[in-house]
DNA sequence: CGCGATCTTGCCCCATGGGGCACTTTCGTA
DNA sequence: TACGAAAGTGCCCCATGGGGCAAGATCGCG
């Protein structure tokens, strides 16, 4: 995940400058066309976005083993279809397991088939060489949308994630409970425990989800599928 | 919606037959190919499923206006894209914003443009002539697969609109405070009336509602986004 | 004008939720 | 083995939730 090497200040003028652009948006241009990438870099550039160019999709894949330091921000991958090597939408593929990153695929002369299955696969949209500046700025545009949306619900769901790990096993029993309507009187005789018991369960799991509405345990608990 | 045909109880052995199809899945072909068109049925009779056949989109609108008796089911839009007239593309924008009928693009000589057209304005999939028989009714189990899905939570969400409905204006706004978090001391002060009258409210309200637990009440609103 | 229906409120009762305090038990560890 | 921390429990207090009952307040309508 693009997301895990979020995490680092700016400490250049350069640096600042680079993270401001990848607060508005980093699209990676995967494409074996140099010429190509050079004009969307350009346009990129011009248009205030942070981009990263790679001529194949195994240069891609290689340079996100060692992730070289990028700043918070929405993502996208614009990729070419036809490639030397792995083509867009192997890659696609490979990637649709391990990121959420929207995955924009363009190409020249392909057919309704190979739009589809980028589609039927998940990716966000499908263009077609040559494409209007205007209208490929509009798509990375939908993406990044997509993407901050993506970035915001995971952020909150792995703070929640986080929280629910420091409950006790019978802690998020009781949040289990709860949620499914018991009393403490109840949920006591379940857990076949004293009602004090229940309640401390109770009290401290509330504490350590830092939820003072009863509604916002619900949320949370749906939203995990607890 | 071909939603509000739906209760009719079969009465002869053939609707008896017809409604056994329904349940299964219904297809509507809208193809200026009458060949294909008779294809497609003899395909789908033998697949157990129910269809309806139009020559042009329309026919297919004009039919919409008295709807024919027709079975619970899932349902499905098969539609060429290519016709005199409206075609596809067209026909799937108008229906947009009416219906949540899934809707499946297939045409003949198609680009990845059209294609690309076609999933953004929201199609389910586009499928490229000559399909497959097998390839065909995958897509089409695919589509229907998605419309129950649909239809079980329009119902759901009609049936706690219904609910929601019978409620006065202050019961709804007790209930809104309530999944705020509020309590009925809070309520009361914030509604300007009595605590008695506050919990009149919020009983009459979790009632009206079928509601016992709290934890359905906040879903129910969630749901209805109130 | 009067009258019944509906809305609102006050009073009361009991169960539940939240939580402080102290005591006992358990258990890992010096 | 003794000891301190953590877990589990009982007792108590008060606020809140749920709800029955009856009296007052409003209001439409004959």
């Amino acid at each position: 995940m693009s997301h895990s090497r979020l995490n680092r200040p700016p400490v250049t003028v350069e640096e600042e400058r680079m993270a401001e652009r990848c607060a508005q948006g980093r699209v990676i241009v995967i494409d074996d066309d140099d010429d190509w990438r050079d004009a969307i870099a350009g346009a990129l550039d011009l248009e205030g976005y942070a981009w990263e160019s790679h001529a194949s999709a195994l240069s891609f894949l290689s340079s996100r083993q060692q992730p070289e330091p990028a700043f918070p921000g929405p993502c996208c991958i614009l990729c070419d279809v036809r490639m030397p090597g792995m083509d867009g939408l192997e890659l696609q593929r490979q990637l649709l397991t391990q990121t959420a990153t929207p995955f924009l695929l363009i190409s020249g002369e392909s057919g309704a088939r190979e739009a589809a299955a980028a589609f039927r696969a998940g990716a966000l949209d499908f263009l077609t060489k040559p494409v209007g500046l205007d209208k490929l700025l509009e798509a990375i545009e939908r993406a990044l949308v997509v993407s901050r949306e993506r970035q915001r619900r995971a952020e909150t769901l792995a703070e929640m994630g986080r929280r629910v790990a420091q409950l006790t096993p019978r802690e998020l029993r009781v949040v289990r409970l709860v949620v499914e309507g018991q009393t403490n009187p109840e949920i006591a005789a379940t857990m076949n425990v004293a009602l004090r018991t229940a309640k401390l369960y109770r009290q401290r799991a509330i504490e350590k989800l830092g939820v003072s509405r009863l509604a916002d345990l619900v949320r949370m608990a749906d939203a995990l599928g607890i």
